[in-house]
DNA sequence: AAACAAAATGTTAGCGGTAAAGATCAGAGA
DNA sequence: TCTCTGATCTTTACCGCTAACATTTTGTTT
């Protein structure tokens, strides 16, 4: 910045001022340092701006894995309002693991985040600790903590999985089976689970339960789980998966074996993947809104980052309410 | 760092030395040292740190979108080695247009990122000056350029549809479609088409190409366009998509029409999604080692960082040679 | 005990921007 | 003409850490 001001006969800090919107420099000065500026092939230096206007610019986020596509799509949705706001994603990687999460945390607070934002409600003690003695806001996603750090966006997944429980008793399968991973780390999963059983007993439903690896659950390993299903002695009506992908691998393990979806077995799934709307039948799923999430996410950050923590408008609670999509895996046309 | 020195009777010099491994510190002061600071709730500020020593531990990258698991794959296992190595990924997300690419190497690059990772080869002329002159190792991933910026891991797209165009011509096909988005932005998926165009040329075949908009294609798209190809007046032998997502819109495309695949039309697909391998029939497809390319990568960046650019053995275009999956889609058994 | 090497710690001076407050100047109004 | 105001620009100091070099302490050898 010193070449550039020397260049243009003016001094430093309004070099400085020129290469920021808000604030006043003479256009023809502004103009006459973009250029020279570009010339010398100047390019700014933001480590320098953090720290002395102790501002990043960064919004931390967490998630579990990006294989999924469903938290690909927080994050895209996250981002792509936080881009258009100057902010840059820092992102995180937890591979389903609380104590990595801990780790990541920390990581990331150096960075000296605007904001932060975490996938779920669980976490180590030094993790919330961490994350309530940063002084910046915390959103938890994908969930509804009991006792939240600071911001939520998410949905109840016991509720949605409820939900799915009542919609297979009405289509009419009265002996039911879930297909999930194990509980270490995926706490959603484990809600799901959770809201299943609640739901399959408050019904007086036959239920049984399939636990797979550990998470994330892919197509392959919903096949393997259906087998088990199909091969068991008591047969069952309906099964509820997971996840969608689970879900596609259950039903084309069905195929395979020549048993007819939804007439011999119904199948739900979750997330609202793609491949849901396009499977033959279509899968049944709750649209858990994912990129939503992270957009609603990101305009809630943009606005607190804008206005202050101290905001009159700001709800702590944003509830995503998940919508049921039913199609021909669960009800026959 | 200056309370905390004062708490343990030390010099703030000791201080930051006890939070770098690398340093010399007596260890009964360094882990007084962290313990005083955890009690404190201290936590170390990158920002200065950067600014002081002039390394971020940044890499930044840009792909044209998280939505495709295929980019989301490369930047899981660059994330995974550059995460181990404690070097912190910046995303960024083009959308498939080189300006906003432009745009967003500028704001990456005022990050003072180590290194620099892009997708493709295709860039304006002022990105191009903006990742030389940026004095970091540049690498150019998922293409093989014809004058890289710097280092390359990638693949030829062309040399890839080439190959599947000699398999599909080897299963028997004579008249071949091709399902692609436009040129518009997505250079891979042009290379692709070429690829298929001139191998078409070369082996004789008949060929038409299906044109839908503008990329990420998704499946819905690729059931469209197969309704097109199969309302057309010349019959086509086999289909051939720019992904495997347009590939399985496509076959349920097929079976909703009772047209059997491959008997009747066959299919492939390029990426190697999980759908290829769960789908009924599986879709032969074509694996670009997405996570590969993200891995190696990132490997390339751990050596470069830690023995300077200098060092030896770093050949600078590494080719990942994509692999044929042959399945059902496109030979019965 | 002297001599020396190695390990541990301290001192000084920035890294490259910008907050805060002050100085200068052109044009408007009295 | 003079004051005043807002726009434009400058000065000064410092953000929180660490490179580079200086110094002290500890341990080892003869």
């Amino acid at each position: 910045m010193a070449d550039i001001a020397k260049a243009v006969g003016v001094s430093p800090m309004t070099v400085s001022r020129a290469f920021r919107r808000d604030t006043s420099v003479g256009e023809v000065t502004r103009r006459k340092i973009l250029q020279i500026a570009e010339e010398m092939g100047y390019v700014f230096d933001s480590t320098a701006s953090n720290l002395r206007s102790q501002r990043t610019g960064f919004v931390a986020i967490t998630i579990p894995s990006l294989n999924n596509s469903n938290f690909a799509d927080t994050v895209r949705g996250l981002n792509e309002v936080l881009q258009a706001a100057g902010l840059q994603v820092l992102l995180g990687y937890t591979n389903y693991d609380v104590d990595e999460e801990e780790r990541l945390i920390e990581q990331l607070l150096r960075r000296r985040p605007e904001a932060m934002v975490v996938t779920g409600g669980r976490h180590t003690d030094r993790a919330r600790r961490l994350l309530k003695g940063a002084g910046i806001p915390v959103v938890e996603t994908w969930d509804i903590p009991k006792s939240p750090v600071g911001y939520t966006v998410g949905f109840s997944n016991a509720d949605a999985m409820s939900r799915m429980v009542d919609h297979l008793q009405s289509a009419g399968a009265r002996r039911l089976a879930f297909i999930g991973g194990d509980d270490k780390g995926d706490t959603r999963g484990a809600d799901r689970r959770r809201g299943f059983v609640a739901a399959a007993e408050r019904l007086r439903l036959e239920y049984q339960l399939i636990s797979l690896g550990s998470p994330p659950i892919s197509m392959r390993e919903g096949a393997r789980a259906m087998v088990e299903v199909l091969d068991a002695r008591q047969p069952v009506d309906a099964v509820i998966c997971v996840s969608d992908l689970a879900a596609f691998g259950a039903l084309t393990e069905c195929q395979r074996r020549g048993v007819s979806v939804p007439e011999e077995v119904m199948i739900a799934g979750f997330g609202a993947y793609d491949i849901a709307e396009v499977a033959l039948p279509g899968l049944t799923t709750m649209d858990a809104h994912s990129m939503e999430i992270g957009s609603r996410t990101g305009e809630l950050l943009v606005a607190l980052l804008r206005d202050g923590t101290d905001g009159a408008a700001t709800k702590k609670v944003s509830h995503i309410e998940p919508t049921l999509r039913i199609s021909g895996s669960t009800v026959s046309r």
